[in-house]
RNA sequence: GCACCCGUAGCUCAGCUGGAUAGAGCGCUGCCCUCCGAAGGCAGAGGCCAAAGGUUCGAAUCCUUUCGGGUGCGCCA
């Protein structure tokens, strides 16, 4: 259940009994009319510019229209007030029984208060992470990982049938390199010296694998020449690489719904597929790119190649689909492996890449576009960088000075759940500052345990009064006579739960998970201010001596309160702590 | 040179398909508390939303230009 949505019902509505009196013109397009919780309090509770939107199609001035939209709307018995201020806004207050009952709502609904059915039940299909199967993941996979994973949350959550995918790219030369870095410590693990030529990857993670090759081939590849080896070392590598890296994900939380192999598209004529098709459509021709303009590169020489004209779908160049030995260039894949996707039903398929696949984007949206005659959009969600701090000093990674930080190294350290807040803490087109030392700080101002010292609190008072004795299961307090919180600060939390199942959709509309992590800051926020209060003022604390009726009342709101934390961070991929330590 | 992202309080950042007097935390100032509802509380100061134009009833939000920062730019994925 939507208030907000239940109150633009009731807009739309009074605008219908105003047409049907005569007072505004038939067809009006109710569209742009929005019912929302203004900035400012004094403004009331909900506020809707439907006579200022309406006011031109409709030919009237927009005081005018609110004059008659206002009582219509006040005769509602959810609404208090309907006043008319400012250029044409209507303002409504709702009456405090509305915002006592929406904690009931919460505790009927529980996990499910919130879920929104926006989605409609499309299929979407959201690729993350996707690192080179190479080595471990480390802090920008980690960010890329938590953002996906959450987005993903989100609009399971809004309604959406989404699918959790990774691209292998185990088909490129990138491959071929750990593979031979594997084989040298392969002949390492049989005592031979080696050494790490520019180009291969000198990692010590490889160590174990070098040696898990020699334990199953035993000295069988020693002597033998690269044709022989290469191909059965890589797929042994690869393997290895990927298990490294479901570990990883595991650590972080993170389960895949599907891992697609970039190699399992050659050799099956998946690519030509894909490619013919868009030479179908006249979109694949040989031709000569222009240099860039301003900075040429040095050893710049024209070449005729094969291109997709992408372009003719909004990218600012074509681009070269093969090399000049004929092989097919990363693209290509690429464009098959969306294909695919295409070819899978999805309604929507999104991409979350690094900051610097930046500029890519165009020409996945524009392959997309082509393939699907622009029936399934492609978004593309790009993440910054992460810098990483301890005690508020920079923390410079450097592969060769061994402070390169694994996402294992960080998770190990700060826990799933610290990372994973954190992570979410900042849009995702922004960078993002992580301080090993201030992500694990338990104060107030420290979001995280912000957040979970508030859905711990309540936890306590549930404790408590089971305590004393007061019964405070959830099907019980759905059912408690909830007058017993009408202060301002407790109506103040209500309204606050009221705003989650528009947060939501808000949130997967944009797909941007953050709104979640901030949402939550504020309503722990409201809690701890009334928690404060009750300090003070003994009649605000949740547990009211000798009286269970008002305890429950008001038990009633703290859990729900709960409820809304656990499903937020259930989103974000974070256990709500029932107790701090 | 071109493309994309960003520019909001001293600092780090939110800001809803365009809504009313632009918010939070830190820091700063003042007051209160130190009672296991404990890992502080309350209040205050602080802004030309990078700049200039435009669109409109209304712009931090949309468009154009400029300035500043980041990322990327033909056989690496």
């Amino acid at each position: 259940m939507n208030l907000f949505t239940d109150i633009g019902a009731l807009v739309h509505g009074a605008i219908g009994t105003l047409t049907d009196e005569g007072t505004l013109p038939a067809g009006l397009d109710l569209g742009p009319v929005t019912v929302e919780p203004p900035r400012d309090p004094a403004h009331g509770d909900m506020a809707t510019n439907a006579a200022m939107v309406l006011a031109k199609p409709s030919g009237q001035k927009p005081r005018d229209i609110a004059e008659a939209l206002a009582p219509k709307l006040a005769a509602d018995p959810r609404v208090a007030s309907a006043e008319v201020a400012g250029p044409g806004f209507i303002n409504l207050r709702l009456s405090d029984v509305v915002w006592q009952e929406v904690a009931r709502t919460v505790l009927t609904e529980g996990a499910d208060y919130g879920r929104s059915g926006l989605g409609q039940g499309k299929a979407v299909n959201v690729e993350y992470v996707s690192a080179n199967p190479t080595g471990p993941l480390h802090v920008g996979h980690t960010r890329g990982a938590v953002f996906g994973d959450a987005l993903a949350a989100l609009l399971a959550y809004a309604g959406y049938s989404v699918t959790r995918e990774y691209y292998i790219n185990d088909g490129g030369a990138q491959v071929d390199t750990l593979a031979r870095s594997v084989y040298l410590r392969y002949l390492e693990a049989h005592g031979h010296q080696v050494e790490f030529a520019d180009g291969t990857y000198p990692g010590e993670y490889l160590i174990s694998v070098g040696e898990a090759l020699k334990a199953k081939v035993g000295d069988a590849y020693v002597e033998a020449p690269e044709a022989e080896w290469l191909e059965p070392v890589r797929d042994f590598a690869t393997a290895a690489m990927m298990d490294l890296i479901r570990g990883d994900l595991s650590l972080l939380g993170v389960e895949m719904d599907r891992f697609f192999s970039e190699k399992s598209l050659y050799g099956t004529g998946r690519i030509e597929e894909a490619i013919e098709t868009l030479r179908a459509k006249d979109l694949i021709y040989r031709g000569t790119l222009e240099p860039p303009k301003g900075k040429t590169p040095e050893d710049w020489e024209p070449r005729e190649q094969t291109l997709f004209r992408s372009t003719a779908h909004g990218d600012d160049v074509d681009r070269p689909i093969m090399k000049s030995d004929g092989g097919w260039t990363y693209f290509a894949p690429d464009i098959a492996y969306h294909w695919d996707k295409v070819g899978r039903g999805y309604d929507l398929l999104i991409d979350v890449f690094g900051a610097d696949h930046g500029g890519y984007v165009k020409r996945m949206k524009a392959a997309v576009s082509a393939l699907s005659d622009g029936r399934v959009p492609l978004d593309i969600k790009l993440c910054q960088l992460v810098k990483l701090y301890k005690n508020g000093e920079p923390f410079k990674m450097s592969k060769r000075a061994g402070t390169f930080v694994t996402l294992r190294d960080v998770v190990e350290q700060v826990g799933p759940d610290v990372t994973r807040f954190v992570m979410l803490t900042r849009k995702n087109d922004a960078p993002l500052d992580f301080d090993f030392d201030k992500v694990l700080e338990q104060s107030k101002d420290n979001p995280v345990f912000y957040v979970q010292y508030a859905h711990a609190r309540v936890h306590s008072v549930l404790r408590k009064a089971r305590e004393a004795g007061i019964h405070v299961d959830d099907p019980v307090l759905a059912n408690a006579d909830l007058s017993g919180t009408d202060h301002p600060a407790e109506l103040d939390v209500a309204r606050k739960l009221a705003e989650w199942p528009r947060l939501v959709e808000i949130a997967a509309r944009t797909s941007e998970p953050h709104r979640v992590a901030f949402y939550l800051y504020e309503l722990a926020s409201s809690l701890h201010t009334l928690w404060n209060r009750g300090n003070d003022e003994t009649a605000l604390r949740f547990l009211q001596e000798d009286d269970p009726d008002t305890s429950r009342s008001k038990i009633a709101l703290a859990r729900a309160v709960s409820v809304v934390i656990s499903a937020g961070l259930g989103i974000l991929g974070v256990t709500p702590a029932e107790e701090m330590r």
